[in-house]
DNA sequence: GCCAACGTTGGC
DNA sequence: GCCAACGTTGGC
C-alpha cells in the first residue's frame, strides 16, 4: 500500500468538515503533477490530511476508499479526484516547522514542492511522522 | 520552441 | 501584505 499527502486550506475546507462528513469527495485539483498523483492512488491507502496557509500542519489521517473517477466539480478537461475517509486526528499536529527543522525529512515531497496539493509520502517518511503526531493506530 | 508577462499558491 | 516558486498564456 502507499501513503500520500493530501492539502486543503481550512478556509476552504477543513480537517472538522471531513470528520463530520467522514467520507469526501477530493475534487477540485487543478494541476498535472497532483492529478497523476490521485490517479495513482488504491483503495486503502492512507493519506495525510494537511492543513495549508493558516495552520500548516499534519492533522489527521484519511484513507483512499474510492479510486480516481471524473471529478464533477471541473466543467472541462479530464480531472479526476478520489473519495476519502476519515480514520482519526493526529495526537498532536506535525506542524511545518516541525517538518523543516528535521534533516531526516528534507527530501519530502511537501518540502521539495511546497505547492503540490497532492504529494506522495515513503513508507519510512510516513512511520516517521506518525511517530511524530504520536499516533498509534494502524 | 523560446521567453516575457501574468496569475496562483502557499510560506512567512 | 509581501514575495518566491511555479504554471500558463501568448507574441514572436
Amino acid at each position: 500500500m502507499a501513503y500520500w499527502l493530501i492539502k486543503s486550506e481550512p478556509d476552504a475546507f477543513s480537517w472538522d468538515e471531513q470528520v463530520a462528513n467522514d467520507v469526501e469527495p477530493w475534487t477540485g485539483v487543478r494541476n498535472h503533477q497532483a492529478k497523476k498523483n490521485l490517479a495513482g492512488m488504491k483503495v486503502g491507502d492512507r493519506a495525510f490530511f494537511y492543513h495549508s496557509n493558516v495552520q500548516r500542519a499534519i492533522v489527521g489521517v484519511v484513507e483512499i476508499v474510492r479510486e480516481a473517477y471524473p471529478d464533477p466539480t471541473a466543467d472541462s478537461g479530464n480531472w479526476v479526484c478520489v473519495d476519502v475517509k476519515t480514520v482519526g486526528p493526529m495526537p498532536s499536529p506535525v506542524t511545518l516547522a516541525d517538518i523543516k527543522q528535521d534533516e531526516a525529512l528534507a527530501d519530502l515531497a511537501l518540502v521539495r514542492q511546497s505547492r503540490l496539493s497532492v504529494c506522495p509520502v515513503s513508507a519510512e517518511h510516513w512511520q516517521y511522522l506518525c511517530r511524530m503526531g504520536g499516533w498509534s493506530g494502524d
